[in-house]
DNA sequence: AGCTAACTTGAGGTGACCCTCAATTTAGCG
DNA sequence: CGCTAAATTGAGGGTCACCTCAAGTTAGCT
């Protein structure tokens, strides 16, 4: 018949209830993308959250779901149930972990000199991704970005630049000093402290880099 | 005899003279890891690496080894039969991708002025590492550093070295500046490179960093 | 030419991961 | 309770890459 190339993933339902009435609130008919109306599912959901954000910190984002269902005490069937994509998994659980940066910036924020807070935003940030291999990643790969991750990533980046205005506003931090530049740079140091034996080494170039975007003088522009 | 290890990359191998007397040394029963006895086996060993070279530099060091065969026109029996490993295609073909950084290294050593002649490298070597997957993979990867690939690394840090200690000397190096921070460095921004969508993102990134590690003034160290 | 060791071949076994779905279990209502 | 829809299950089919090896082919010596 029509089984052209594959099983086709996509298809999906054709056979479906065939609604009578209205069946109002089963808008997706497979795939129970929605909210769970037992106590059970609702229990199980939660596990395979805790799971999934355990098993990505530790294992990184491509770990494979069947041991995220395996720490959850489910069988792969009911985390397929409850997150159909695997983009649906880092839809639940990644927007969490980005806004634990937002820690971070408020201290920073705290930080009375303008440079110091970009400093120590930047020093802490990588603290925590030379630690947590899920966000790690989730700042260094641009394609796993689905919408409601890139929300929290962005949220996250308005803090910094207030940092960033306010040093800049000081005088201590070069004027043309872009966001770009962050979002280069952010992911490049990502990547690269994953595989470093010691924090010395990131921190060292972490150093180098702020070296270069400090202006060490401050308020007295113009040196003549 | 010497043969411990590899078919040995450093010696040229050209086939030569098909040593007479003391050929015997079938130590290994399978897998034809020594040198080629018979010319179509020697022409399928060329086409294999020209092979592997190019689709290396496409797709990345973890690219399919069915796509090399077949891209070289032999089975992927042929394939393992001149390179029982992945490691083995890795030692026939990285060293000789490394060593054209030494052009590079060779270009910033006619530069007169040891800072630029410092800089010029790094910028160059990236330019490299944008277009050449292989090699930037090579330098960011430390996972896959065999010894032979090491060995060919290892020869383009001496030329790198020798710009540090020159730069150093002539007073526009920072004096701290160590080679493990380069070797920090150099990874992190090549795994950047490869996900960046324009060259201008790094170049950036680049700057700030040679920016933090120049010291602007020259001889005359201390500033009254 | 004839012969043999060297070489090539590619189907097939292995394993990891993906995702599905018919059968089964169970929560929770009346 | 008993019933039904909601949820769970896990074997199983699909893909992809790895690697092997028995059988076939061929270079190159004599």
């Amino acid at each position: 018949m029509e089984s052209v190339t594959t099983p086709g993933p996509a298809a999906g339902e054709p056979t479906a209830a065939t609604p009578p009435a209205v069946t109002p609130p089963a808008a997706t008919p497979r795939a129970a993308a929605s909210r769970p109306r037992r106590a059970d599912a609702s229990r199980n959901r939660a596990k395979l959250l805790e799971a999934a954000d355990h098993v990505f910190a530790e294992h990184g984002l491509d770990a494979p779901l069947e041991e995220i269902a395996r720490r959850a005490g489910t069988s792969i069937g009911t985390l397929y149930n409850h997150f159909p994509t695997r983009t649906a998994l880092y839809d639940a659980v990644l927007p969490a972990r980005v806004s634990r940066l937002d820690q971070i910036g408020a201290r920073a924020m705290a930080e009375p000199d303008a440079w110091t807070a970009f400093a120590s935003y930047l020093t802490g940030l990588f603290d925590v991704l030379a630690q947590d291999r899920a966000l790690n990643e989730t700042l260094a790969r641009s394609d796993l970005l689905t919408e409601s991750v890139a929300a929290a990533c962005k949220e996250g980046l308005v803090q910094v630049e207030e940092l960033v205005r306010r040093a800049k506003a000081a005088g201590t931090l070069r004027p043309d000093f872009e966001r770009s530049d962050l979002t280069a740079f952010i992911p490049a140091l990502s990547h690269a402290i994953r595989e470093m034996p010691t924090s010395d080494a990131w921190r060292r170039c972490l150093g180098y880099f702020l070296d270069g975007l400090h202006v060490p003088g401050g308020p007295q522009a113009g040196r003549p």
